[in-house]
DNA sequence: TATTGTCGGTTCATATATTGAACCATTGTT
DNA sequence: AACAATGGTTCAATATATGAACCGACAATA
């Protein structure tokens, strides 16, 4: 693994409910030296992608993450194109709608519309999907690209009791999602059922 | 110069008038080699920090970005709390107004508003300000941190014709900051003249 | 107040991971 | 068909990252 790789690992670990890191804290979560992760924070910090509070003395995501996510909602407005036939979906199912995208052997959420019922908004809550466990994850790697079934086997973290954890159910699911056409995930990941055509 | 640090350092040659970048053509802008500078983009794309477009082959910022913003402006909403009085000010002085932040060695627009003449509205537009050739820089290196003086001094660009582009224009401008109070930059960037108590 | 644990940060010899010239395969141009 | 770009790959040489041990500061404990 590449020195490169290592320190952009780490930016993976800030989340809204993990937001401020200490240098120990981030060094047991991702099993690292305290020199080494030091050293990386360092230059994460140079270039503005984290900052460190000076009260806590913790690390935080930086100003600079949000000067290129500015470019980057400037130069790829796919989440415009896709808000809007999203909305009808859930006014017409009635039911939270999700749409995903594939970058690299990731899989992202580009927008979400709530049901309905509860007050009809798009949230743009962006987050990754695991590919064994989510309907949306699931048809990607039924339809997309084939090295991304190696992918889904090397993780296949248990969610709750319906997750397929082994490589015979995540095969099974694959087949059925195959021949029916729709992907369903019921349970498997949250309470969300979702389809994909 | 650590491997991380010249990845990341990457990262900041995408921009909204240059949204997609070639390998060659990073290569030549970072004056760097070809494998060196391919195998960083690996890194980069394996965490979904860059994508390739699958038509030109070239590379521009990833979905990741987007995830990490959320979470900074979710955990440190710095913004909200400085677009009201931003906005009274822009209102009371008739004036485009920029609230700027140092984090690092590095001056960030966290927000701006425009002059109501032209229908007020705060526009979020992220970017990074010169030390030397804005009212807001020059604040911050006669108030802030000392050792934001050599950093300055390392970059004199010359944007207009007024711009301190020599050592002693510098210190004099400062020293009147510091005597005045406020910070004064006569078209020595764009066209704008700003200030900071 | 002495003790202990933890924190962020630093050092330096060791050895591992990075580097870049040269090379290959494709594609578009002249 | 020759040429000049492009993105991508290889492998020996070496520059670079690594981590155990260490430091000073702080907080809790006894």
């Amino acid at each position: 693994m590449s020195s490169a790789a290592k320190t952009l690992e780490l930016l993976t670990y800030f989340s809204t409910n993990w937001p401020e890191i200490g240098l120990s804290q981030l060094c047991k979560m991702a099993k690292r030296d305290k020199a080494t992760t030091y050293r990386h924070l360092q230059a994460l910090e140079e270039t503005g992608l984290i900052e460190q509070n000076p009260m806590t003395k913790r690390y935080r995501l930086g100003p600079a993450i949000l000067q290129l996510a500015q470019t980057r909602e400037a130069t790829v407005p796919r989440k415009l194109g896709v808000q809007a036939p999203l909305f009808e979906l859930a006014n017409a199912t009635g039911e939270t709608c999700h749409a995903t995208v594939l970058s690299g052997t990731t899989v992202y959420e580009l927008a979400s519309c709530d049901s309905p019922k509860h007050g009809t908004r798009a949230i743009i809550d962006i987050q990754t999907f695991p590919l064994h466990a989510t309907a949306s994850g699931l048809c990607i790697v039924a339809f997309g690209p084939e090295t991304l079934m190696e992918v889904a086997l090397s993780n296949l973290h248990q969610f709750t009791a319906t997750t397929a954890t082994t490589a015979q159910d995540l095969h099974a699911a694959i087949q059925t999602i195959r021949n029916t056409g729709f992907g369903r995930a019921d349970r498997s990941y949250e309470n969300e059922v979702q389809g994909l055509s």
